[in-house]
DNA sequence: GGTCTGACTAGGT
DNA sequence: AACCTAGCCAGAC
């Protein structure tokens, strides 16, 4: 059947294409973690991919500030773990006294697709 | 080719 | 609560 033609057109984005598609769809304000942007970019399990991509990024394209791990830490360390908080805080995102995003309240959760 | 690292996470002790 | 382990996989060397 059509099979080359149906594998052409899933092929054309990358892992990494699909993980900043799904990061833009972070809406501002709200903040996804690590695992939650591989699963809804169809690559559950691979949440180490989805930092490494947020980490080779260039340019601000994409609101990778939006990403937090599952606790609500920020997982950058040294001063773009500032800009990110920064960042956030100016989109109302607050860090309590600990540091962490309160995921409850803050936590994207998308009406469609895939969980 | 192998080995190690990391912006991760779930599950176990 | 802290700590450990397995699974994950693209880069770097």
């Amino acid at each position: 059947m059509g099979s080359v033609a149906h594998k052409t057109a899933v092929t054309l984005q990358t892992p990494y294409q699909r993980i900043y598609a799904t990061v833009r769809r972070i809406p501002p304000g709200r903040v996804a973690s690590y695992g939650q942007v591989a699963r809804l970019a169809g690559l559950r399990g691979r949440a180490r991919q989805v930092g490494y991509a947020l980490h080779v990024l260039r340019g601000d394209d994409v609101p990778w500030h939006r990403v937090v791990n599952v606790a609500g830490r920020i997982s950058l360390r040294g001063p773009s773990a500032l800009t990110q908080r920064i960042r956030l805080a100016h989109e109302g995102v607050a860090c309590d006294a600990n540091g962490r995003v309160d995921i409850a309240r803050f936590g994207w959760r998308p009406r469609s697709r895939a969980r």
